[in-house]
DNA sequence: TAAAATGGCTAAAACCTTTTAGCTAATTAA
DNA sequence: TTAATTAGCTAAAAGGTTTTAGCCATTTTA
C-alpha cells in the first residue's frame, strides 16, 4: 500500500510552496497573483498524478464537509426513499454529498444523530422532524447551520421548509367522496401531534362539518407493528358498519387499511370506498386501483435541494427563510367510485 | 456561537497535559498508568461540560472514521431499503455509523462514490456491486479495507460475501409451478450478467430441461423505465399465448409484470399463473395474493453487519473471507394455484 | 530619484486529535 | 547503597489542509 499523495508531494516535485499549490487548487490563482506558468504546471502535475486533496484535513481546517444530511422518518417508506433518491442525484452534481438516516420518529435517536453529525461538520440538514426536537434544531440554527424541514413543521420554529398543502389535500379527498355519494366517511390516522397529521385531520373535519356529516375518526398508535394496525383498523370498521368510505392519512395506513378491509371480507368499492395518501405503485396496480392523494415528490425534492444549496452558498447571514407549500393532486381511481 | 470545546480546554482547566486527557478518554488510563484520581477528575469534567472529541481531527490522525458505507443498487427498492434499515440499527449500537447510497448499477457512479468515500476514510464497505467495478473493489482489498458483497458476487474476486441460494430459489419456484400442473412456464428477467441473475436463470433452465419443457425466457433492459418494461412484458406474453405461468426474477419485474398482465386483460391465476422474487408487502396484499420467493432480509442484514464488524475489529491481516449462502423460502399464495 | 504600488510567491500558524519517546520521582531488587 | 524497575505524567511530532501576514523584486507614480 503506497502512501497517499499529499499536497506536499506536489509542491516538492515542482519546487514551490504548499501555499501556492493550495491557492491554485482552490481556484484562487488569479486572486493571489500566481503566474499562469506555475498554475499550469501545478494543474498538469495534479492531473497526471491524480492527486485528490484529503477531505478530512480540509474539513478539519475549514469546518466544512460538503455533506448534507437527509434525516427522514423511515428510509424504507417509499415516499421518503424516492425523495432520498432524487435529492442525492441533484446534490451530486453540485459537489455535495448526501447521507441519509432514519429517525423512526424518535426524538432521542434523532438527537443522537444530530449530535454525531455535528461532530463531523455536516454542512446542512434536510429533516422530516419527529416531535420534541425543537431545541436541537434551534441550536443548529443558532450556529448558522442551514436547516430545511419537510413533510412537517415544528410549530414556533422560524426556518426554511417545503410542505404540501395537507389541509387542502384531505379537503379534496373528502369532497370527492361526498361527490361520489358517500355520507359516512371515516378518517384513519395516527395518534400524532405532528403538523402534517393535524392539518390532514383539520381538512377532514372542516368538510365533514360543512356538510353536516357524522365524523368517524380513528387514530392508531404510530409505533405499533403492522398487524396491530391491521386489526385495530379492522375492528374500528367492523364496529361502525355504517361507514361507507375511508380516507387514510398515510401511505402505510392505507395499505394496512386495505389489508384490514380484506380481512373482514368487505369489498372495495362495493362495500366500502377508499382513498389513500401518497401515490404508491401499489395503488396504481392493486385491483381495484386505489384513489390517492399524490404528493409532488419530484418538486419537493427539487425545492429542498435548491433551498439548502442556496443557503449554503450564500453567506448572507440573515436572509429570510424560504417557505414553500406545494399542492397535492387527487388521482381518482376505481376504489372510490361505486359505479 | 460559542467556540467548541477542545481537549485543550479540558486539560487546561485541570492543569494537566492534553496527552493525559486523551489517554483517559481512549480508555488507556490503566495501561498508561494514570492515577484514579486524575482519571476521575477528567471523566467528571468531560461529563459536566459535555465535551465530545472532534471526530474530524481524530479521523485525520487515526485514518479511521467509525463509518461503514452501504452501497446498494437502489435505495428506493423495498428489498434494499429494508436491508439498510436493519443494518443501520445494528451498527448504531456498536458505535459505527452507516451511510448509504445508490449505485443505480452504474459502474462510473459507483467508482466516483468509492473514490469520494476513500477520501473520507470510510472504514468498511457493504456493497451490492454493479458489473465492471472489480478493479475498484480489488483496490480496496489491497489496501486492507474490509468489503462485504451481497446480493451478487464479482466473479474471480476473493472476498467476504453474503448471498442467497439463487439457483435453488428459482428451482423451487419452477418446480412448484410444475407441481401445480403448469407446463409452459416463462421466466422474465434482466439482460444482465450479474451473478444473481445468471444463477436464477440457471435454476430455471435446469428444471425446464429436466422436465423436457419448452423454455420461455424474456430479458428486458435494466435501464428502461417502468412503462417500457410493462409493454415489453405485455408484448412477450401476448406473442406467446401458450404461456400459462410466469416466474419473475426481481421484485420490480414482478410488479411490472402484474401490471402488464392486467393491461392485456389476463386474469391471475385463471389465465396465467405468477411467482415473484422477494416478498414485498404488495404481494401479500394484492388480490390474488402473489406467490413469492422470500429472501431472509433480517438474516442477511445480520450476517453482513457481523462480518464487517468482525473484519474491522480484528487486525489479523489475512483471515479467510467469510462466505455465507442463505436459503430462500417459497411462500405459496393464490397467484400460482388455479384451483 | 524617492516613494508607493504591484506582482509573485512563501513561512508558519491554525484546525484538534493521537501517539511516540521520554522525563522525574518513588519504589523495589541486588 | 546502588542499580533497576515502576508509577505517573508530558512535550512534541504527526496527520494534511487553508489562510494570514509578509517578503522581495519589479514597476508605476509623484
Amino acid at each position: 500500500m503506497k502512501k497517499r499523495l499529499s499536497i506536499k508531494d506536489i509542491a516538492q516535485q515542482l519546487n514551490i510552496s504548499i501555499t501556492t499549490v493550495s491557492f491554485i487548487l482552490n481556484g484562487k490563482a488569479k486572486e493571489k497573483r500566481i503566474s499562469n506558468l506555475v498554475t499550469d504546471r501545478v494543474l498538469r502535475l495534479v492531473e497526471e498524478l491524480d492527486y485528490k486533496p484529503n477531505q478530512i484535513a480540509r474539513s478539519l481546517r475549514t469546518g466544512k464537509s460538503k455533506i448534507i444530511c437527509l434525516m427522514v422518518e423511515d428510509i424504507s417508506n417509499a415516499f421518503f426513499s424516492s425523495i432520498a433518491r432524487q435529492i442525492e442525484e441533484n446534490a451530486f452534481d453540485q459537489g455535495y454529498k448526501i447521507i441519509y438516516c432514519s429517525t423512526e420518529n424518535k426524538p432521542e435517536k434523532t438527537r443522537e444523530l444530530i449530535k454525531m453529525f455535528r461532530e463531523r461538520n455536516i454542512d446542512g440538514y434536510i429533516i422530516s422532524p419527529p416531535e420534541g426536537i425543537k431545541e436541537d434544531i434551534q441550536s443548529l440554527l443558532d450556529d448558522k447551520i442551514p436547516v430545511v424541514l419537510f413533510d412537517r413543521l415544528i410549530p414556533g420554529l422560524l426556518t426554511n421548509y417545503v410542505m404540501i398543502d395537507n389541509f387542502d389535500a384531505t379537503v379534496n379527498g373528502v369532497k370527492h367522496l361526498i361527490d361520489q355519494g358517500y355520507l359516512n366517511i371515516a378518517f384513519i390516522t395516527l395518534d400524532s401531534q405532528q403538523t402534517q397529521m393535524k392539518d390532514r385531520l383539520d381538512g377532514y373535519n372542516q368538510v365533514i362539518k360543512e356538510h353536516n356529516l357524522n365524523s368517524y375518526v380513528h387514530k392508531v398508535n404510530y409505533a405499533s407493528p403492522y398487524n396491530q394496525h391491521v386489526s385495530s383498523i379492522a375492528s374500528y370498521i367492523n364496529e361502525h358498519p355504517i361507514i361507507d368510505a375511508v380516507l387514510f392519512s398515510t401511505n402505510y395506513l392505507a395499505t394496512r387499511g386495505i389489508d384490514a378491509i380484506n380481512t373482514i371480507n368487505l369489498k372495495i368499492p362495493a362495500d366500502i370506498s377508499a382513498v389513500a395518501f401518497d401515490d404508491l405503485d401499489f395503488f396504481k396496480l392493486y385491483q381495484p386501483t386505489i384513489t390517492a392523494i399524490s404528493q409532488p415528490v419530484e418538486e419537493i425534492s427539487k425545492k429542498l435541494i435548491d433551498i439548502i444549496l442556496k443557503k449554503l452558498e450564500s453567506n448572507l447571514e440573515e436572509n429570510d427563510p424560504s417557505e414553500v407549500i406545494l399542492p397535492t393532486q387527487l388521482i381518482v381511481r376505481n376504489s372510490s367510485c361505486r359505479n
